[in-house]
DNA sequence: TTGTGGTTACGAACTTAATCGTAATTTAGC
DNA sequence: GCTAAATTACGATTAAGTTCGTAACCACAA
């Protein structure tokens, strides 16, 4: 048993997130920007991070009385990792499904479109 | 409030899959096919899509002694929900991220690759 | 030194999901 | 009608995630 599969809960992801943004903060930082979104309390932002900080979501300097923390995992891995298992779970294992699902979901722009052309212009070759 | 924003579990959304493909099942059914996968008792298949009736994920017909279920919801929409959801949460909002990624993955056969180039065209005019 | 503000640590309560054991119910066969 | 087998109903337990209250700690200013 070497590399364990941590799963980010939904709060998680929240925090990891603003980490990805702002590629290190402290406890403060972290809970002034959730609370943009949600009104839960500063001590729990603090046992939010040092849980990811026990399951290796993140690292932190504790040299200094605040701590700052930093992701440990990137944000394309975790992209990846969910993306994974929603194409397992609900498309059968295809992400052709998933990827024209999610093309027929939004207007997406010209440019967003030509980009996704150039992308799939490389895979053909 | 007149729609109920249901959000399905792992083990909901394991059961819908299996309605899903085979329309409609009884308890049994349904068990016989979780089990393939995961080895949980008979009573909590039944617990489960009983939970699941009451949340209105199911309908069943119980004019007999053994209940038959449906899925009250589509796999479509359950898609778009988990994907508006992940774009959201994980991609910032944008669904070309998210496709870019997902096509980044996987390797697509050709054929699928000129499903997604078909499907592209057509939003591009 | 003392106290004040901000921080971390920690335990407990609460919620939701998942699981199972057991009792009640129904149907079919004798 | 009566029993056996299968089913449903229901309550209890466990586990995981989220939340918060309170205590301990630390730095700094009065």
């Amino acid at each position: 048993m070497t590399i364990k599969k941590l799963k980010p809960t939904e709060s998680e992801l929240e925090i990891l997130t603003i980490l990805w943004n702002k590629e290190n903060a402290t406890v403060r930082e972290v809970h002034e920007e959730l609370s943009k979104n949600k009104d839960s309390g500063y001590t729990t932002t603090l046992k939010l991070l040092q849980i990811m900080f026990e399951k290796g979501l993140v690292t932190r300097d504790d040299s200094n009385k605040t701590h700052i923390y930093q992701p440990a995992v990137t944000r394309q891995k975790t992209q990846k990792q969910f993306l994974d298992k929603m194409i397992n779970t609900l498309f059968a294992g295809s992400s052709t499904q998933l990827v024209l699902q999610a093309l027929g979901n939004q207007k997406a722009s010209k440019d967003e479109l030509e980009e996704i052309q150039k992308y799939l212009d490389n895979l053909k070759k």
